[in-house]
DNA sequence: GTTTGAAATTTCAAGCCTAAACTAAAATTC
DNA sequence: GAATTTTAGTTTAGGCTTGAAATTTCAAAC
């Protein structure tokens, strides 16, 4: 009748590392949907939007359609939509590749950068203040655990 | 022609803040597309339907279709659809309330809660595996900076 | 009791996302 | 150089997501 154990812990780690993912989950979600929030109401754009315009800004060349995505880690086909959509609005343009009939490369057009410039400032500006709550030693701590994080699942995934 | 600096540093920590954002994006995103995969190769099911399906584990009365919007901080019309594909595949029933005609109550099935336990199950031992990288003191000093991140972004925004 | 406003849910339009099928154009192999 | 395979990209079907409109019912005020 004492509380000795009848078997070895089956770990408690195991629960602290469901009750953190939840947490991670929140946390994420959260600043995401607000900086969602922040897009549409003041630029009236999208976070897969931003992101492909994030990817083409720092490729003043362009970029084809496959390297767009794999860099985003989306889908091909997802891609074409979205830049479907930055073409209709002019914020960027399909250029047919020389050598290779099968290839295309988006590229922002100048009022693209324009907007995209604009764009880029205030997210910066508005995940500094989302994430104010963490100082600097916060910032080292959690860059390093999340590295380790991402640096096993990558060993877990093979 | 010095390195002096002429104006207060603008605070490299906002630099910082960004890219922690981003790695913490990361990190996140590749757990959930791994148990994205896992629960469709392993049960042929969804992120969103598990999560509802676990809100309704947790309430054997059932759940008001607004109740689990509101835990699942999504919309009132995803629910619907969701859960019309829950019934659909006989693991969900919808119920008529007693004394209000406006409202509906999910509930699992006996099928529901059996499917969602094996469910459970292995979705926690998923998270076990993938969250390996992290141990003790790592889920210890992230769950506070966690807290503290969702505490400063709830002041926030109101 | 009727009107008015609020609440619970569904429906709809639009966008995001994926996996799989499809098309067209290389590149390789024989 | 013709056949095969690979590669780039789009298309399609199905599901998730939201915000806004529409429905039905309830509650409150009158």
């Amino acid at each position: 009748m004492s509380a000795a154990r009848q078997s070895p812990v089956p770990a408690p780690l195991s629960k602290a590392r469901l009750r953190l993912w939840l947490r991670l989950l929140k946390a994420t979600g959260e600043v995401e949907a607000e900086l969602r929030r922040r897009l549409r109401a003041e630029f009236d754009t999208t976070l897969p939007r931003f992101d492909v315009m994030a990817a083409l800004a720092r490729a003043p060349e362009g970029l084809r359609m496959s390297e767009i995505s794999e860099r985003l880690r989306v889908s091909n086909g997802n891609i074409t939509g979205i830049v479907d959509r930055l073409v209709q609005e002019g914020l960027a343009l399909r250029v047919a590749v020389p050598g290779d009939r099968r290839a295309m490369v988006a590229r922002l057009t100048p009022k693209g950068q324009e907007v995209f410039a604009e764009q880029a400032t205030a997210h910066e500006q508005w995940v500094d203040h989302l994430l104010a709550g963490l100082d600097g030693d916060d910032l080292a701590s959690m860059a390093a655990q999340l590295d380790r994080l991402t640096g096993h699942i990558r060993k877990e995934c093979d």
